[in-house]
DNA sequence: AGGTAAATGCAAGCTGGTTGCATTTGGAGC
DNA sequence: GCTCCAAATGCAACCAGCTTGCATTTACCT
């Protein structure tokens, strides 16, 4: 019988990371225990406090980094916030990881596209699955000439727990 | 008769100065002048480099900030840039001064809603008139369990100069 | 014209991020 | 298990993009 609940639900994460050739070391493994405990954004200094001395701030940087580059996290800013923010990006909906198992010249692309909300008041932020129409950009490519190539939308406002 | 195209342009914007009781000086006059001269987003950087020596770079960043406190600039952040943009609001678009004549409350709110759009390779920076539409709004509303109180919306491409 | 609150230049400070370098170490190959 | 070396780490220095304190100068009210 299967008992999906005895797996550590690192594994899969720490899987992918060797088959990248990216070593697992204390440091990495740290951090990514902070993004599987509270599935957040997390921010470069943010992680560094939670981390308190037991890591430098310049290892969490190159950690989140390799992370990154592995195609574990994906970064993104948010209008108004000056920190750069990091999410796990799911097992299951992280892209191929290149030059693996006959991986396409487009492997590494965005993970899944989608939007941020957060919330004024405590920070909290929560991943969108709606997208802008293809109407709209097709108005704002008559209106202004130019062809687009990406687009970035962010909301702010008050959740749940803070009503 | 009347010969509007004999006015100096600059004007109604140091009327607009003096009325909210800011002094009008040379730097003042620099800024807002490059504002005029090419009417596309400035950063503090890249007006303090345009303006040469001619004004110090805090003296510039205090500039900018009078003119945004006093209503003539609007402030924004783009994604992927380091940087934070000004540009003009345009006269007629001006929010009404507080206090002055019997301004209401909301006084100095925003001037004019928009989105921008950005070439990715020249960097110039056009305004949208065009918004996200109330319906997605409501969508972002019942699946995240947010109310929505703010939301940004960029666009990067090419413009039709660069292609 | 004179007085004063505000603007300016200069230098120093701050946040958030990034890098060079000497030392340590994960993990492939024995 | 043990060796070895490319890669990871900690430390300190550095960088961009502002932001502020302070002594001096100045716009503009009277």
């Amino acid at each position: 019988m299967k008992r999906p609940e005895s797996a550590d639900p690192v594994l899969p994460y720490l899987d992918r990371l060797r088959q990248g050739k990216v070593k697992v070391t204390p440091n990495r493994r740290r951090v990514l225990g902070r993004f599987l405990e509270s599935d957040k954004p997390w921010t470069l200094q943010s992680l560094h406090r939670s981390l308190g001395e037991e890591c430098d701030l310049s290892s969490v940087y190159r950690a989140l980094s390799a992370l990154r580059a592995a195609g574990l996290l994906e970064e993104f800013r948010l209008p108004g916030e000056k920190e750069t923010f990091f999410s796990l990006i799911k097992h299951h909906e992280q892209a191929r990881i290149p030059g693996v198992r006959g991986a396409g010249p487009k492997a590494r692309a965005h993970a899944h596209h989608h939007h941020h909300i957060v919330c004024q008041d405590c920070g909290q932020v929560s991943h969108l699955d709606i997208c802008v129409p293809a109407g709209l950009m097709g108005k704002v490519e008559d209106a202004s000439g130019f062809r687009i190539t990406e687009h970035h939308l962010e909301f702010k406002g008050v959740c749940g727990d803070c009503r």
